[in-house]
DNA sequence: CACATCATTAACGTATACGTTAATCCATGC
DNA sequence: GCATGGATTAACGTATACGTTAATGATGTG
């Protein structure tokens, strides 16, 4: 397909800031960066200007591109406009008459979680906990919501680095997952939107506090 | 401040799209553009790309920027996410004690849209309107709920520019704005959330169909 | 006449060049 | 010692150059 500069310099530095290889709160100019991806500045920047406007950096002329960081107020702020999209987004799938084969992925996830747990493996459990929630935004039937709400999982899943081993384990969350899967399953409208909300506003409580406690002023 | 040939570039074309002059559809080199607006390829592709995530164009490499039309469906898509952030604004605007001085830029916009209505100016009556539903999300105090309904409320304009004379007269709507500042004062948030997300649905219904029954594919 | 193959070309992606300007440093004066 | 002003410099914004490649049309073939 189109491997171009541009796409190879935003996957790059995505992939470095979710590593922490870029840490919140750096400065780092074009020419650097241009440097160690071994490409001129100019897909450098314009790989930037994409991040700019995923939320990832800031751009400040002269002073480099600082990868943003988050506060316990940002998440915060994050998780009520997730919340809003995706129990939205559960709703309207509860509206549109699914069978049980469109919403097999999310049970699917939901069955990992489990395993997972089980397991004792964090990271599988938020990797099937992602997938649960992507399958809630397809499921939605508007492409819009899913967009929408990329934006902010990306921060999620960012702070979730440094929260996942924090947390108390995760086991009154599935329950939630069920619950909403089967408002939906019966075409419950209402209950699905409900139960999502309040199932996010519990994590948005349950995060903001750790990253409070913790001073986790960023990531 | 920075008057950067990019930004004149954006705000341009922004403003060619908004006008019309760049119709829905068509395609635009970015050689061709860089003309007309008297700068190098550069800066207008690098606006090219900023407007490609404010989901104003898609860039179709050696085939030119399209301007992105808007179906009915997408205006459908497009107002229930609008209708999740704004509803979820309005409940949270409803839970911080505003008082009255607060809340006075949407009060006079609800005033501004009585007058203008009076008069049977509708683009003043759609100035109001913005600046209504700008001020509830300003009153959220989550600054990312502005953010991101401004994407939307992008391409809502867009199509207004067409519909705004073919629907009927929005008498019903200030009462809905007056309910939901009521409830917002009050500090109702539940009833604030649900006033405005049934107002907002009463206008994602209307205008879709509107555009339906015109066939106007896209704006 | 349909279709595949090849040549042409023009739009793009990327590198590079360069002028502008904000940040920094140092000298000077208070 | 601190502030002010000017010189220095380096990062950026923009223009331009250039190689690559997809789209287009021509040519040949079944």
């Amino acid at each position: 397909m189109s491997e171009t500069a541009t796409t190879r310099a935003t996957d790059a530095l995505r992939a470095l800031i979710f590593k922490g290889a870029l840490p919140p709160g750096s400065d780092h100019l074009e020419a650097e960066l241009a440097d160690r991806l071994g490409m001129s500045r100019t897909p450098v920047r314009e790989a930037l200007m994409r991040l700019e406007d995923q939320g990832l950096v800031t751009l400040r002329p002269r002073r480099g591109a600082r990868i943003v960081g988050l506060s316990a107020d940002d998440m915060n702020d994050i998780y009520e406009v997730l919340t809003a999209i995706e129990s939205a987004a559960a709703a309207r799938a509860a509206s549109r008459a699914l069978d049980a084969a469109d919403l097999a992925p999310m049970r699917r996830a939901i069955a990992d979680m489990e395993n997972a747990l089980a397991a004792g493996d964090l990271e599988a459990w938020a990797e099937a906990d992602d997938t649960f929630h992507e399958g809630l935004l397809a499921a939605s039937g508007n492409a819009r919501f899913a967009e929408t709400a990329a934006r902010y999982t990306d921060q999620v899943r960012r702070a979730r680095m440094v929260t996942l081993r924090l947390r108390p384990l995760p086991r009154r969350s599935n329950e939630d997952h069920l619950a909403v899967l089967d408002a939906i399953e019966r075409g419950d409208s209402d209950s699905a939107g409900l139960l999502h909300r309040a199932h996010r506003e519990q994590a948005r409580v349950l995060l903001t506090a750790l990253l409070r406690e913790h001073q986790l002023t960023w990531v």
